[in-house]
DNA sequence: ACCAAAAGCTGATAATTGTCATAGTCTCCC
DNA sequence: GGGAGACTATGACAATTATCAGCTTTTGGT
């Protein structure tokens, strides 16, 4: 389970790519692997961070709480991504909650070691800035499809995301099976209608359940209740 | 009204100010300044960007379509920001569209320049990083506003927002008024529903007005329904 | 100053979504 | 394997928001 950042197939996906050997290296060494179990926080909104946690397993829902008293789910960030990013570029206290959705496997990395990389290799810097703008525009469009679009579509949405982003297991069902409260912190709704737009799916063949697991069956006339018919 | 960008007291505001003397001087030669009518787009959501707009007088709203046709306005952009430049970093068409809510004065700034300077200067990179870590946290603060809060609440942050961002005329009215339509779509609602909650917050003594311009009469009660009594 | 077009306003009604109450079902731990 | 607690489900009802229609006021251009 320790390994070197070198070797480290995640390094991939993330801005840490762009960094040479010797800062890697720096990287490796100044770095500590967590084991974060479901439903434990990597940090809450408003703590202070030390430095971003790069996934190397596991899924983290990134969320704020309201001043209604509850939840929204901003984004999910699993394996190569990296979070508190932001903050820590901003150096500000966390602006979300990390929460871990599943048992994860995540390795923290100083913020030293981060701004000093930022600060020397222009690469790097621009790596994390490109990442930050494509964030940006998720987010951006996000905010028109909460706004624009009704529970059902987002609800439609989110199964297919979940689908294109994390896959099926061998019967067919999600792979990463959210509680149905988290759905409906993710569409920002409340549970009860989420439950009952789930059952409605159900019962119109779009979709099948067991548990709390759910499957996608009729996915072209989700991507039409997205699109709005 | 032609200037150097060396002498551009705007500059404080962005990430320009993170140039060099030379870098400035290059921005300076290949700048071009516009004029853009209230109404007349910078550009719209799918252009490609050949560079950013600098503003330097008046306000931009960026917005997007939604598939059911409305506009969700996602940001206003006022003096002293940068338009554009997650397109330009990311190297993406336009996610956004960019519309003159007044008349408007912007230098455009090709992408040349800025991808020169992105590669060259670490400290420019971070600074533009750091406007869009400031960006990113906005973004998410909207996505748990547009989910978790009611339209009258939306409604009446919009108006402390404008109230605190461009200020008040001499006659207490927000110095940036917009159109009922543009202020439904600020807070993604029907028009007719914002007019309703216009009037009616004036019927409470929260507000004044005097044909489309708004004023704040009662501040702390209007926190206070953002807050949630 | 006038006229047309755009913007603002209001009522009636329908659709969507939230809330509260209650009951069934699953899961995990002892 | 049994039971406590969490999660899922459903009904009834209330509140919020959208839609449609018609009307008035404001605005901008000639």
């Amino acid at each position: 389970m320790e390994s070197r950042c070198e070797n480290c197939i995640v390094r991939q996906f993330n801005s840490l790519r762009a960094m040479s050997k010797e800062e890697l290296k720096a990287v490796s060494d100044s770095k500590t692997t967590k084991t974060i179990k479901k439903g434990e926080p990597l940090f809450e909104e408003g703590d202070k961070l030390n430095g971003v946690y790069c996934v190397r397993n596991g899924v983290s829902k990134l969320s704020k709480l309201s001043s209604n008293g509850k939840d929204q789910i901003v984004k999910l960030a699993s394996t190569g991504e990296v979070i508190g990013q932001r903050s820590v570029v901003a150096q500000e206290c966390a602006n979300l909650s990390a929460i871990a959705v599943n048992d994860m496997e995540v390795c923290f990395i100083p913020k030293e070691t981060i701004n000093h990389t930022l600060q020397k290799n222009p690469n790097f810097t621009l790596e994390v800035l490109r990442h930050m703008a494509h964030d940006l525009k998720e987010a951006d469009d996000v905010i028109v499809n909460m706004s624009q679009k009704t529970v059902k579509q987002r609800i439609a949405e989110a199964f297919l995301y979940l689908k294109n982003n994390f896959g099926e297991d061998e019967n067919g069902f999600l792979a990463l099976s959210l509680s149905r409260e988290d759905i409906s912190n993710v569409v920002g709704t409340a549970t009860e209608s989420a439950i009952r737009i789930i059952s409605e799916f159900k019962k119109k063949g779009l979709i099948h359940t067991s548990g709390k697991k759910v499957g996608i069956k009729n996915e072209r006339k989700l991507v039409e209740l997205v699109e709005g018919f």
